[in-house]
DNA sequence: GAGCACTGC
């Protein structure tokens, strides 16, 4: 799995002495800019030293006077850290003084940080607590250009407070060439902006600020666009002559053309999915061996999210000598692992997507052709240390049918978590929120309904108080807050806290080892709970506590991932403090029944208890199973199957609840799944049910 | 009897 400690191993080839970067000699030009508009968007590369730079600028230029602060939001945590160890070592100082960096379990801030890195979604949670982020004097957006739900939110967000705080608020985003002049037209309000990157190479100052103030006319904000470096080298692009019919077998024979015709450097092939780069992984290492025995070898390795951190770091590790590296990856290359000496791109032309159905409210997961921007992503893979290739396994008309951008989460979220959050900020007309790019009304109204069901928002949609509020504080789904916050009333709160920790993990507790398949269901079953998916967790749960953490075996023994419980039980710690900052009192139930057998659950009456307490905040996740072992949900139009990881795949249950849906392929799948009782949904659902 | 791209509070 790609962990959240990936750790700095990823990035420090790209360390350049700073006085070295093309940034350089943009100084002064930016920190005019900066000065003189509220807005500025940054175009450059990676390794462009933007994100390393332009805060020390800024803190130099005297931007940190009266204890402001400088923020810097990531999407990704582990670019936040890396990012700030590495500004850390340019001041001079430890990280956590001057420089510092802020993620979910981990402040290394102090009253001394000027300059902090953190993550888009944390800098969101504490407009919770400030408005106005009124401790930064300059807040820059960086990698804005992948649109991620969360930094989508935060710019809507920060457009708002910029009209608060015009005079003493700097906003810098950071963006690839093909956006930013939608973010410019988005802050600046002009749709008629004709106004291009600039390169503040080719421009006199004066004719950047004459650029900068087009627009500035017809609204209060004005801003402007500096480019700060072209491409880092040239990649050479070819087609595909023909449409591809099978495009891991094409991809293979890409990989021998590459090999045997081709000058030295390492091969990065964009596929979809695990069993996708498995399959091409197997077909390398069979025919490799019917090369010459003098030629050089070729080596394929296997990149994606599912493998843990360790099988992950091969792909940075030099070829053994006289051998040619091939990884085969899903969109992970893309833009969040870098590796270096990549000569040659072979791309899929397709990736995963992730997509919310309104009508349904089913997730589907469905490889989609990538859009023109993600494909130029990739081929740009091959360019960063040396000129290189880039194949692409489709035509160029098909390339030229793509889509310019991928769409943008937000278009294609379940967005009750995000309305939740807006609602708490204040924010209570969601359709007339100023989004760079508006959600579908039927994403909307579907997330109203949810809330407005679950007791989140009242008739006139507005939060309610005190369960709406505290909802929107959880860092947990909608639902699971909701039965969080109604554990006390069925006296389970210490178990559902595990729960909703353990769900929040998605389904990483288990570890596979290589090759080994069969042996994974027997360990498992020594915690099943007959009642379903999440009593075995919390079963796994307790029984990581008494003895995994002490004993080093037993997490190895057991199939269980160490990384996985250790942080669930941080999210747990977590959850328990924001219950008890609401006036919960958290009963810990987990040593009285340790020891008892069968393991988990201190008895019938507890049991039930849980889960009655889950049909209260999953009732709209109800499913009823079919006496062919499939389920149909409560409207009975939808197939659904337990995925192969539920206990409810070869066993017989009447109604259940289910954390999550997703359909993959052509089948829709229910995880974490839970027995009930029908009567409990009218019980603790009865205006939900009775609108169907 | 069969499997989830990637993030994040």
């Amino acid at each position: 799995m790609a962990e959240f400690d990936l750790s700095a191993n990823f990035i420090p080839s790209l360390h350049k002495p700073s006085s070295l970067l093309p940034i350089a000699r943009h100084r002064q030009n930016l920190l005019y800019l900066i000065e003189t508009y509220p807005v500025t968007i940054v175009v450059g590369q990676t390794g462009s030293g933007k994100t390393t730079q332009i805060p020390q600028y800024l803190e130099q230029a005297g931007w940190c006077s009266d204890g402001k602060v400088i923020a810097v939001t990531q999407p990704r945590r582990v670019a936040a850290t890396t990012v700030a160890i590495r500004v850390a070592e340019e001041v001079g100082c430890k990280v956590g003084e001057e420089v510092g960096y802020s993620i979910r379990f981990e402040d290394v801030t102090s009253a001394a940080t000027r300059i902090k890195f953190l993550t888009d979604g944390l800098l969101l949670r504490e407009a919770l607590v400030d408005p106005l982020l009124s401790r930064y004097s300059v807040i820059m957006v960086d990698e804005a250009h992948e649109r991620s739900l969360s930094t989508d939110v935060l710019l809507g967000v920060l457009k708002k407070i910029l009209k608060k705080r015009p005079n003493d608020l700097r906003i810098i985003i950071s963006s690839a060439t093909l956006q930013a002049e939608d973010f410019l037209r988005f802050f600046t309000g002009d749709t008629d902006l004709k106004s291009k990157p600039t390169d503040s190479d080719a421009m006199t100052l004066d004719d950047l600020i004459t650029q900068a103030s087009t627009g500035a006319g017809k609204s209060a904000v004005s801003g402007t666009i500096i480019n700060l470096e072209g491409r880092m080298y040239p990649v050479d692009v070819l087609y595909s002559e023909s449409s591809v019919e099978d495009y891991i077998e094409k991809a293979v024979q890409t990989v021998f053309d590459i090999h045997t015709k081709e000058p030295d450097g390492d091969i990065l092939v964009f596929l979809t999915g695990r069993e996708e780069i498995d399959t091409a992984v197997q077909a390398i290492s069979e025919r490799a061996a019917n090369l010459h025995p003098r030629a050089q070898g070729l080596m394929a390795l296997p990149l994606c999210a599912g493998l843990s951190t360790e099988q992950q770091m091969y792909v940075f590790e030099e070829a053994p000598e006289n051998t040619r590296k091939v990884i085969f990856s899903t969109n992970i290359a893309e833009a969040s692992v870098t590796i270096d000496g990549i000569v040659y791109v072979v791309d899929s032309g397709f990736v995963k997507l992730r997509a919310f159905n309104p009508l349904t409210g089913i997730e589907t997961l469905t490889a989609t052709p990538v859009s023109k921007a993600s494909a130029t992503q990739r081929a740009g893979r091959a360019g960063r240390t040396k000129p290189g290739k880039c194949y692409r396994l489709y035509t160029e008309a098909s390339f030229q049918s793509l889509e310019e951008t991928t769409v943008p989460e937000i278009q294609r979220s379940n967005l009750a978590p995000v309305i939740l959050q807006l609602k708490a900020l204040g924010i209570d007309n969601i359709v007339r929120f100023d989004f760079l790019t508006s959600p579908p009304a039927e994403l909307i109204i579907r997330a109203l309904e949810l809330l407005y069901s679950l007791g989140a928002l009242d008739d006139y949609a507005k939060l309610t108080k005190p369960l709406g509020t505290r909802m929107a504080e959880l860092a947990v789904e909608p639902m699971m807050a909701k039965t969080l916050l109604s554990a006390p009333s069925f006296n389970c709160l210490s178990e559902i806290l595990t729960i909703a920790a353990m769900t929040s993990l998605g389904g990483n507790i288990w570890v596979q080892p290589d090759g080994e398949k069969k042996s994974m269901e027997s360990p498992r079953r020594k915690f099943a709970v007959e009642e379903g998916d999440q009593l075995t967790l919390l079963n796994v749960y307790q029984a990581f506590i008494t003895k995994g953490k002490k004993e080093g075996r037993f997490c190895h023994d057991n199939y269980i991932n160490f990384k996985a419980m250790t942080r669930a039980v941080s999210i747990r710690a977590q959850l328990k403090r924001y219950l008890e900052r609401f006036g919960m009192k958290v009963e810990e139930t987990l040593s009285s029944n340790a020891n008892k057998q069968p393991l988990a659950v201190g008895g019938p009456d507890k049991a039930e208890q849980i889960r009655r307490c889950l049909t209260a905040g999953f009732f709209a996740h109800a499913a009823k199973m079919q006496p062919d072992g499939t389920f149909r949900n409560v409207a009975g139009g939808t197939i659904l199957h337990a995925h192969p990881s539920s206990l409810m795949f070869n066993r017989k249950a009447d109604w259940v609840i289910f954390h999550e849906v997703m359909e993959t392929g052509n089948k829709t799948f229910i995880r974490d799944v839970t027995k009930i009782e029908k009567g409990w949904l009218v019980e603790y659902a009865a205006g939900y049910y009775k609108i169907q």
